[in-house]
DNA sequence: CCTCAGATGGACT
DNA sequence: GTCCATCTGAGGC
């Protein structure tokens, strides 16, 4: 599968995030290859949104990699003990990124489900099986995403992300658990198959 | 299906 | 000291 390029990432972040739906996020990781098709996503962009890290520029050490110029990632920690994965998008000095919500597995299930339960996928049960990764802590551990990955180029190994699947539906709705947000917490900026 | 408490640590004020 | 772009397990319906 085609990587995506740079051009990719250095548009309209809510275009971005739209767009991203149905593309594979490839994880390289002790000789194992790890695919999930991305199924939801949301938009933050920093010039406008109170629910964004760098919201009004603001600029500190954790947040700097917001400031990049889009294709690369960008991970923190969240409640202490779960990580999020985001593509940075836009040009340089626009602090703008688009949060990966959910994925679905697509190749290398088996190592996947070693890396979320510590079990075999066979010994999943369908609850599990269907909470794989549909939230961004549980698709950051399926993939063994942290904060060691925070900044990386996402056109090459060992993260990546490269065409995928066709999407036709993809709806629209209120970001998720930003209720601090003001304003922002009605902006229509996730998207999900 | 739902709600709720607890885990857990770093970023920021 | 407070807040958090979350998840899990327990308990109720």
């Amino acid at each position: 599968m085609t990587r995506l390029k740079k051009d990719f990432y250095t548009r309209d972040t809510l275009r971005v995030a739209k767009e991203l739906l149905g593309k594979y996020i490839v994880r390289e990781l002790d000789g194992h290859r790890l695919i999930l098709m991305i199924t939801e996503t949301e938009a933050y962009i920093g010039s406008v949104d109170k629910a964004c890290h760098a919201y009004n520029y603001k600029k500190t050490e954790r947040t700097s990699t917001l400031f990049r110029e889009g294709g690369c990632s960008y991970v923190y920690l969240i409640y202490g003990m779960y990580s999020c994965l985001n593509v940075v998008t836009d040009i340089e000095g626009e602090p703008c990124a688009v949060l990966i919500r959910g994925g679905e597995p697509v190749e290398g299930i088996e190592y996947m489900s070693r890396l979320r339960y510590g079990k075999d996928y066979g010994e999943l049960t369908s609850y599990q099986l269907k909470n794989f990764a549909n939230g961004p802590g549980k698709l950051c551990k399926a993939l063994a995403i942290d904060r060691e990955l925070n900044g990386v180029l996402l056109d090459r190994p060992p993260l990546y992300i490269t065409e995928g699947r066709e999407v036709q539906n993809c709806k629209t709705g209120k970001r998720i658990n930003i209720d601090y947000a003001e304003e922002a917490a009605d902006f229509p900026w996730r998207f999900y198959i």
